[in-house]
DNA sequence: CAATTCGCTATCGCTC
DNA sequence: GAGCGATAGCGAA
């Protein structure tokens, strides 16, 4: 273990560089690899008093008696005098020697959480981190399986050897093993051969022709060798870990058993197997959430966290156990008041003042290693970049930064980190989970669309905020960020359980990744479980055919869903008929994988409709198998125990949150199979899917049709009907079973439907007046304010409506209410916020090289003007006259608004409503058609 | 490292 | 200036 002995020592950096006589203690320099945690001891004595104010939590430095030390910070020495003198004999050390020690070793008997898999280089092994739920610690286990990195090849052992592959230094050994190759339904005699370290697979595999399973992390080929399942509970026995078995009643069995009677017995096994998945309780951890804020001096300036240049002012921390609390640096050019001190007492955190940055990181260090998992909202990209930076900068040893850094995220020496950015930017979260709540990713956006709370409001830039106000603000980032993982009684914490568990990948790799690396994670672990090879993706291209269909949209693989286009209108009484789940359905009932598409000497087919592909019927498919059972646990028994009234509220709650789950994982079933970065990428897959339900929709269209029935619109995989009788719709619903095998049930009943004449654009009104609005301009969230409040205003009107003649009379209203806007907007009635556009900078700004879209121009003024813009933020823009026709609402003036622009954004916006009723907006505008407005 | 296609609207930037 | 394909964003399913 390397350590210097010269240069500057803890305690010159935690007494300003000044010599002192207080002594670093060491003791048992930790030599070798295998002992991982240095056993150095070093006390510091603590810079702060530490009192209790009956009042409040609040603890500072400052003697109430001695108020003038405080006052008194002209400069940084005298701010080091005040300290001192407010020092009391009794202030008591704090440990940190805890920084040096790793997490410790598990013990046998004890029950555990698997909570990650590494690969240790230093020990060569595979080391699992496990928590303790009891002592709320995350412990390891080092393998002792002596499992060791490989990859499969064809190439024989004698072949390897001749081949000179065993006298490669990095060679570690071969077996002769067999996998099952479903692409070409045979069993295959290959050879592993196992290497010294994961690194050491690259340099291996490209000297054999053929390598398979040869580009796998270690960490996940260990999940997968061992059959592991993330989040559920282990123990050690003999040294070895064994999963604890989750004990379910003969009831719960049996009831399992009984939703899938229907089906195969490795179906049923499977299913049994799956049990603990959602039925085990989550784990219970010990959390904290950090946030810091750091001195910039330019505006708006995000500073370069690698570089760390400029001074963590503030941190602020709040723990799951209660916590809460904010370190904050205090500054020689900015003196302390009373009044901040009496402003900062009422709050209900405690704080602590540091005349050293470096003591003020180290105990913020300390803290976050009494917890086992670390919160942060975009820790990974700055908060811990710049800490670990910051605090090499400042001359912490390395031993004693707790971090590590691995690719492009950042975990803690003890434990685990969770980037909270990086899970709700994961877009299948934002969509299924969280139904599209938020659109930026920023921790305002998603804490005011999550937890109805707001960052605090600041108008001055970080380094002007007076020390309260930094506090404030900084502590509610802070607090915010935990509540987004613990909301809802862990709402989102068990939705992270239940991922990592159905995907068999740990929470830090859930988190930051997206969908398809769920799916393939589960989808490999399935296929090892079976000893089935997993296919090289070349192979699956080449062997399954071409594409048959062509899009619809210009640039797009292959043909997509059918929509119905309807005719603009109101109609009463419509029913729509939906497809429950269809495309996952499909997968199940037509047995659609990878390897059942145009599978080679297949005896029993079913023929795709249009694309022609024929899907081998002779034996069960892995996606059908995988796929299926997620959606039969949702259907048949997770989405009834979600509204289950005979279980408590807290059960109730963690069904629901594993139908959605799985939800998540069922949706994007059948996209992975049409994404070409997806290792199991199958088109003529997914573009018989999406045959099969073209025919399906068509088809019982066609049939309610026959059957005297008015189709309005569909779209995918349902049908509006208009008034039919019920005993017809039991007849579609019926047929539809018999003709697919397929679900289809009443959805919704609308009192009426106001069709605009277009596709995915309608108002459904529900008998009691709530409503859906689909497609609609005045729903985008780029149409303006002002805009928008008239079409709320309208479609308040449209749910009124209860008959068709009451159709007529508000007709007649929303001629007129359109007609005002007109005539408001040709008098300004409207500031320059309800006149801006919405739009999302959905690319860096070098990137748009192809046109220069009228966000993209504004987004260039405001950089132009100072303001940081990139990625991700929503501009918000007016349309003027002049050239550029376009200017950031910030920059802009009233006078300069182009006005026609804004007739024509009525026209279009509100048209579509117009269109339902049969008025042309173009004789209510007066602007754009004259003459039809004279005419009338 | 990244789930899909279909549909609507506005604008850009080029050609005639 | 009209016409038109490409680009971009947002939404439905």
């Amino acid at each position: 273990m390397k350590r210097r002995h010269r240069g500057p020592t803890l305690l010159d950096f935690l007494n300003g560089g000044k010599g002192s006589k207080k002594e670093i203690e060491k003791k048992g320099n930790g030599n070798g690899k295998e002992k991982k945690a240095n056993t150095a001891q070093v006390k510091v004595i603590e810079r702060r008093v530490n009192r209790s104010i009956e009042t409040s939590t609040l603890s500072y430095f400052v003697k109430a008696e001695k108020p003038k030390h405080v006052q008194a910070t002209p400069k940084l020495s005298s701010t080091r005098r005040a300290l001192r003198v407010a020092l009391p004999a009794s202030a008591g050390a704090r440990d940190y020697s805890v920084l040096m020690k790793g997490a410790p070793e598990a013990s046998e008997g004890s029950e555990y959480y698997l909570f990650q898999v590494l690969y240790d280089g230093h020990r060569g092994k595979a080391v699992l981190l496990l928590y303790d739920e009891k002592k709320h610690e995350i412990v390891e286990w080092v393998d002792t399986y002596g499992h060791k990195p490989y990859f499969l090849t064809d190439v024989t052992p004698e072949e390897a050897r001749r081949m000179g592959i065993t006298r490669e230094e990095t060679f570690a050994g071969m077996d002769v093993v067999y996998r099952y190759d479903l692409l070409n339904k045979e069993l295959k005699r290959l050879t592993k051969i196992y290497t010294t370290d994961p690194l050491a697979v690259r340099k291996l595999r490209d000297k054999v022709p053929t390598a398979w399973e040869a580009k796998i992390k270690y960490h996940d080929n260990y999940v997968y060798d061992l059959g592991l399942i993330p989040m559920l509970k282990y123990t050690v026995k003999s040294k070895r870990l064994v999963p604890m078995p989750h004990r379910i009643t003969g009831e719960e069995v049996s009831k399992v058993l009984k939703a899938f009677e229907e089906e195969s017995e490795e179906f049923k096994n499977m299913a049994i197997s799956w049990i603990p998945v959602f039925e085990a309780p989550p784990p219970h951890i010990k959390a904290v959430a950090i946030d810091i804020e750091v001195f910039t001096p330019s505006v708006g300036r995000i500073p370069d966290p690698e570089k760390a240049p400029y001074p963590i002012t503030s941190v602020a921390i709040a723990g799951s156990d209660g916590l809460k609390k904010v370190l904050v640096l205090l500054r020689n050019d900015k003196r302390l008041t009373e009044e901040e001190i009496e402003n900062l007492k009422k709050q209900d955190f405690e704080v602590e003042f540091y005349d050293s940055e470096k003591a003020l990181l180290l105990e913020l260090l300390r803290i976050i290693r009494q917890y086992p998992v670390l919160i942060t909202y975009n820790g990974d990209n700055f908060d811990l970049n710049y800490i670990f930076h910051r605090a090499k900068l400042l001359g912490i040893p390395d031993d004693m930064i707790i971090f590590k850094k691995s690719n492009d995220m950042f975990t803690t020496k003890h434990g685990i980190h969770i980037d909270l950015y990086q899970f709700y930017d994961i877009n299948a979260i934002k969509t299924y989970a969280f139904g599209n709540k938020y659109k930026e990713v920023n921790l305002d956006a998603v804490a005011s669309a999550l937890l109805g709370e707001h960052k605090v409001q600041i108008t001055k830039s970080i380094s002007e905020l007076n020390y309260d106000e930094l506090v404030i603000y900084n502590f509610r980032d802070a607090k915010l960020t935990l509540n987004l993982l613990t909301f809802n009684s862990w709402l989102p914490w068990k939705l992270m359980v239940l991922i990592s568990r159905i995907s068999k990948m740990s929470i830090e790799d859930v988190t930051r990744k997206q969908v398809s690396a769920w799916i393939k994670n589960l989808f490999f672990w399935e296929h090892r479980r079976r000893r089935y090879l997993i296919p090289n993706k070349e192979d699956i291209e080449r062997m399954k055919g071409s594409i048959k269909s062509s899009a619809i949209i210009k640039g797009k693989r292959y043909q997509g869903a059918f929509v119905f286009e309807p005719v603009a209108g109101i109609f009463f009484n419509v029913v729509v008929l939906d497809f429950a789940s269809l495309y996952p359905t499909i997968i199940k009932k037509y047995n659609i994988s990878y390897e059942t598409v145009n599978e080679p000497n297949c005896k029993k087919y079913i023929e795709a409709p249009e694309v022609g592909h024929k899907i081998c019927q002779d034996r069960e498919g892995i996606t059908p198998l995988i796929v299926g059972l997620l959606r039969d646990y949702r259907v048949k028994i997770y989405k009834k125990k979600a509204k289950d009234k005979s279980l408590d509220d807290r059960l109730r709650e963690w069904y629901n949150t594993v139908q959605s789950a799985m939800k998540v994982y069922i949706n994007a079933s059948y996209g992975v199979l049409g994404a070409d970065s997806f290792e199991l990428y199958c088109p003529p897959a997914a573009e018989s899917i999406t045959a099969f339900g073209r025919y399906a929709i068509k088809a019982t269209m066609n049939y309610a049709e026959k059957n005297g029935i008015v189709v309005l619109y569909g779209d995918t995989d349902s049908m509006f009907l208009w008034s039919p009788p019920k005993e017809i719709l039991d007849k579609i619903i019926a047929w539809v079973k018999e003709k697919f095998g397929l679900e289809i049930e009443i959805d919704k009943v609308y009192k009426f439907v106001a069709f605009t004449g277009l596709k995915k654009n309608y108002i459904g009104v529900y008998p009691d007046g709530s409503i859906d609005v689909k497609g609609l301009l005045g729903k985008k969230r780029n149409t303006p304010l002002f805009v928008k409040q008239t079409f709320i205003q309208l479609i308040d009107m449209i749910k009124e409506i209860n008959t068709p003649e009451e159709v007529v009379e508000t007709r007649r209203k929303v001629k007129e209410v359109v007609k005002q806007l007109y005539t408001n907007l040709r008098r300004q009635y409207y500031d320059l916020d309800e006149l801006a556009f919405h739009m999302q900078l959905t690319k860096p700004l070098e990137a748009y090289t192809k046109n220069m879209p009228q966000h993209v121009k504004a987004a260039l003024m405001l950089k132009r003007f100072g303001v940081e813009v990139g990625q991700g933020d929503v501009i918000s823009f007016v349309k003027v006259k002049g050239s550029e026709g376009v200017k950031p609402v910030q920059l802009a003036k009233l006078p300069e608004l182009d006005l026609d622009k804004y007739f024509d954004v009525i026209e279009t916006t509100l048209g579509q409503i117009l269109k339902a009723f049969s008025i042309d907006s173009a004789y209510l505008s007066g602007t754009s058609k004259l003459e039809a407005f004279l005419s009338h």
